[in-house]
DNA sequence: ACGATCCTCTACCAATTGGTAGAGAGAAGT
DNA sequence: ACTTCTCTCTACCAATTGGTAGAGGATCGT
């Protein structure tokens, strides 16, 4: 067996709604995408909302994943921010509409916000931990850990996502151009973070 | 007379699309909003699309103001990108929808971001030159101006826009916070842009 | 007084939306 | 042979969508 119809749907309407946006998607040609009906959808989930919010807790628990394998490894330093900037970016070009997701859920009038954060909750605590820890060893800057990691969180989901913003300046998108994107950004991160 | 039909359909519209995105905008719900009917609307613009691409316009051009009212005045060096960062952060306060909107039209799958781009590349232009000249006089750490960019505009935008995320973070989102997160964004980026 | 222009309205419309009801096919257990 | 369960389908539906056609009321210059 292949994949379970279950499974395609949720692969086709994680692409669908990490691209195109929730209220952009319809059950209609997700449907016809997948070469079945609407009502095969309606099926397995009892609404459109509720493929939304699976879609949103597998995206969630793959993230999550990423992150506790590398959180596990504890490198420690501005050695393990680079390894966790890396997972981001491999993960940006593998799976981009992954973290595209992300960001339609994030978006102010989104539902499914909370679902999200009960998944990340515990990362973003970990992570504020793990900056605080650093800092009061004096392997990194001093600074509000909160705001730290607000800011990190956005250079490094920017980059990595926004590619019509690059696309703008003038930035290739290739292979080569994600790569070097990665390094400049690894440099910056280490400019901003490293002690005085 | 107070403010013409069309400029209440261009603000009502603003808000819509920068909150709730195009698609999850309706002209009915807009012009219910308004007190009008959605016939109104349609006599000022052929259509949905023509509304959201003269919000677009009016938007971006609003946007550039703010920066070339900054840019006039030179005053160079890392005051230079504080005073910026703190004019973003003023108009993200003031009217949070621009740059929601912003967000909106630079989503991968969205239609009129050549419409953006087309106001926003001398913009962009005149930021990387400005930086590649500050790297040359020896006021800023040398690296790829035009990454460097990316990674500057990532990160202002996102600590200015991602109020969900800092909601699942656990950072207040008072007024209070926004000057918090704003002065903590400028050590940020002091930190990463400051030369060894 | 009169036409023209500007503006907002009522009345529709075809297409699409998410969702319901239930038929029928197939496999599996009894 | 029988029921039961799983799955996908056809057939509908009410509501909403963006958009068209055109009436009617102002306000204007003449």
């Amino acid at each position: 067996m292949a994949e379970s119809t279950r499974e395609r749907i949720l692969d086709a309407a994680l692409r669908a709604f990490g691209t195109e946006g929730f209220a952009a998607t319809s059950l209609d040609t997700l449907a016809t995408e997948l070469g079945i009906r609407k009502q095969t959808i309606l099926y397995y989930f009892p609404s459109k909302q509720a493929v939304f919010e699976a879609v949103v807790d597998r995206a969630a628990s793959d993230l999550v994943k990423v992150f506790e394998e590398q959180a596990v490894r504890g490198i420690g330093g501005l050695d393990q921010v680079e390894a966790i900037v890396k997972r981001v970016f491999r993960l940006a070009v593998r799976r981009p509409q992954l973290l595209g997701l992300i960001r339609e859920v994030t978006r102010p009038g989104s539902l499914s916000i909370d679902r999200l954060s009960a998944h990340t909750a515990p990362i973003f605590d970990r992570a504020r931990d793990f900056l605080q820890r650093e800092m009061n060893a004096g392997r990194m800057r001093v600074s509000d850990s909160e705001m730290l990691l607000l800011s990190l969180y956005s250079t490094v989901v920017g980059v990595a996502t926004e590619l019509e913003v690059q696309r703008a300046m003038g930035i290739s998108d290739s292979l080569r151009g994600a790569v070097a994107r990665r390094q400049e950004l690894i440099r910056f991160l280490r400019a901003a973070l490293e002690p005085v």
